[in-house]
This record gives structure tokens, sequence and C-alpha cells, in this order.
DNA sequence: CGTCAATATTGAAATATGTCGAAGCAAGAG
DNA sequence: CTCTTGCTTCGACATATTTCAATATTGACG
């Protein structure tokens, strides 16, 4: 009968996460919540060098090729891939900072497991 | 002019992230793509022992309690969470292995090294 | 049993998302 | 300048998501 037996609604340990920056951190995941973008983020990151083009990247889905342009909007603007226009191309690269804050987060989550502070 | 300058649509190095892989991975990409629940996982997760119970999340929050019922329904369909019922009350954890495999697949491409997960 | 307190589920409304065809734009070739 | 090619933007539509009020469920306690 020490201190937590009273019942629940203790105060958390700590504040975790400000609203503020979890809706600019779920903006990021929501860009990877769905399966055609997300195959698209692991294509354009399997070319170290120089990017790659949307002309290799459309013909790996059976969806119109505006639909695939759609995506990688959404990808950009949410700050995981950058592109550039080279010629009659466009190609597109990862940018690790994105994804490297979005791993930090999940680290934080999983770091915290049972029996384990 | 050597290999790479003859134009695009030269095949990626290697297969990437699989359809099927990706249909996965992204449901849990999605269900933290909200800003409520990534700020209920934080909470979740920042108690290391016994759980977070329900009565100590939804006051965090200017939304009304099915509104947080139904979002922490979302992340324990997506293997997020995990939760158990103490008498009246019902108290939420974190499954790190989903948060783990996540992680797993965003360093793959800031390493841009083959995905695994 | 009946009542209360904590969560969950249902049903409905407003808004957001994914998709396509059509049209627009930029750059190279004739 | 005109035509073609690669990609983006626009407009529209079907579906999904977020949210709440109302209702149901579960367990504790008389």
């Amino acid at each position: 009968m020490s201190k937590q037996e009273s019942g629940c609604c203790e105060p958390l340990p700590e504040e975790p996460l400000a609203a503020a920056q979890a809706v600019e951190l779920s903006a990021m995941f929501k860009a990877l919540g769905d399966p055609v973008r997300l195959r698209l983020l692991s294509m354009i990151a399997s070319r170290t060098e120089g990017g790659v083009c949307v002309c290799e990247l459309t013909p790996a889905f059976e969806l119109s090729q505006p639909t695939i342009s759609h995506h990688l909007k959404l990808l950009r603007q949410a700050g995981l891939v950058d592109c550039e226009r080279r010629g009659t191309w466009v190609y597109y690269w990862v940018r690790p900072e994105t994804t490297d804050r979005m791993a930090a987060m999940l680290s934080s989550v999983s770091d915290r497991r049972p029996v384990t502070a």
C-alpha cells in the first residue's frame, strides 16, 4: 500500500511530446502512411548517387503517371525527398535529416522498455 | 559519358521493398500520421512499468472521450500498443517490436542500404 | 439486484485523401 | 517556331478519416 495502489490518474513522469512538435513529426509519418509512397521512398533510397529518375519509378506501379507525381509531391512537402530537373528528366533523392528525425522519435519510444530504467 | 550519361531508366540497383511488406509497414506509419496518436504513443511510452491508464491520457487533449478511445483503438490495431483491463480502468503500454521495425526501415533508408525489415 | 464510473462502440456529419483524365509547362529535336 | 517527350498541375469523383453525441458494456459497490 505504498504509492501506486490508490488507483490511477497519477501524473506522467515527464512531459512527453509537445503538441507543436507532434504536428510536425506526424506530418512526416503521414507521408509514409501509404504503401505507394513507402515503396517510392525505398526505391529512391536504393540509388546512392545522382538520384532516381521519375521514369524509373512510374512503371513499377500500376498507377497513372499523375498519381505517382502526386505522391512524389507529398514526399517532397514532408521533407523526405528533394528533386532537381536535369534536361528532360527529373531526379529525386532522399533527405536523411528527415528520416533520421523520425528514427530518433521511434528510438525514444522503443528505449523505454519495461524493467530497463 | 561513361555508363550513366546515356539517359535515364536504368534498372534500380536492387529490389527495394516488396509491395506486401510496404502495405504492412505503411499501416504502422499511418497510425502515427496523426498528432493526437503520436502524442498518445509518446505519453504511453513515458511510463516504463504497469502501463498508462486511459484516464491519464484523455484530459491531456481537448477532445471527447470517444475520440481518444478511437485513436487508441487505431494504435492497437497497428500493433503499436496493447492494453489490459484492471478493474474499472484500462491500461496501455507500448509494443517495442513494432516501433523497432519502423526504425529499422527508416535506418535502411538513411543508410541507403537494402531493406531487411 | 440496481446504480455509478470508466471505456468502448455506434451512427452521422464534415473534411481529407487517392485516383484518374485532361490540360499545362519545360526542354530538346527538327 | 513547331512538335514530341517527360513531368506537373487541375478538376472531379469515390472512398477514408476525424470528430462528436448518444448508447452500450464492463466491473465495482451497496
